[in-house]
DNA sequence: GGTAGGATGGGCT
DNA sequence: GCCCATCCTACCC
């Protein structure tokens, strides 16, 4: 089943754990998700959203249960999915997926073989899911991009820690992943 | 097993 | 002009 609405319309601490085990589908490629950071709104310094309303981060401060896209290092992408209500500009990066399916587009897309370096990564994943700065704002709650919840059971608790790559609110813990998954980006 | 450095361009001060 | 929510390669234990 598809997510809707309500549940990107809650805490992004709260999305965050939760799209744990959720896939990701964009027409016939799907991932599942393993690592997630949250990014808690306009007093959390690490996001984007600190620095307020700007064009690049109005897809943010817009309805929960959109895309939020951008584009990194001159060469990535990252995706975002957006919590909370209108207004309240909090998100989940997704920083790790398990191949689903389209495995072999995957592999195309990504240059590489094994399965553990296909969407183990932000920028990884964007590439294998085919995922760039046309998917920002769209809303996954319908259509061909969507996420869905297949019942399938996490395999592992839940381990929180450090967000990666950042360099403000170094020592909060909001990444979260799957203990023991062989598809994150850092055990 | 590990890490240092470079690629590469948009956003914002 | 500086700062990135990254990844890959080269090189070193």
């Amino acid at each position: 089943m598809i997510l809707g609405r309500s549940f990107y319309d809650r805490p992004t601490v709260e999305v965050a754990r939760d799209l744990l085990g959720k896939v990701i589908v964009l027409g016939a490629v799907a991932g599942r998700i393993v690592e997630t950071e949250a990014y808690v709104g306009m007093h959390d310094g690490a996001a984007h959203a600190s620095r307020g309303l700007t064009a690049r981060t109005r897809v943010l401060f817009g309805p929960p249960g959109h895309a939020y896209v951008y584009f990194i290092y001159g060469m990535y992408h990252c995706l975002n999915l957006v919590a909370e209500a209108e207004g309240s500009p909090g998100c989940v990066l997704i920083r790790a997926l398990e191949p689903v399916r389209g495995i072999g587009i995957m592999r195309r897309r990504r240059g590489v073989e094994r399965l553990e370096a296909l969407a183990s990564g932000p920028g990884k994943l964007t590439v294998a899911m085919g995922i760039d700065l046309r998917w920002n704002g769209a809303d996954v709650t319908e259509g061909r991009f969507t996420v869905r919840d297949d019942g399938m059971p996490l395999g592992g608790s839940i381990a929180a820690g450090p967000r990666i790559g950042i360099r403000k609110a170094v020592d909060w813990p909001l990444r979260f992943w799957v203990q023991g998954n062989r598809f994150v980006s850092r055990g």
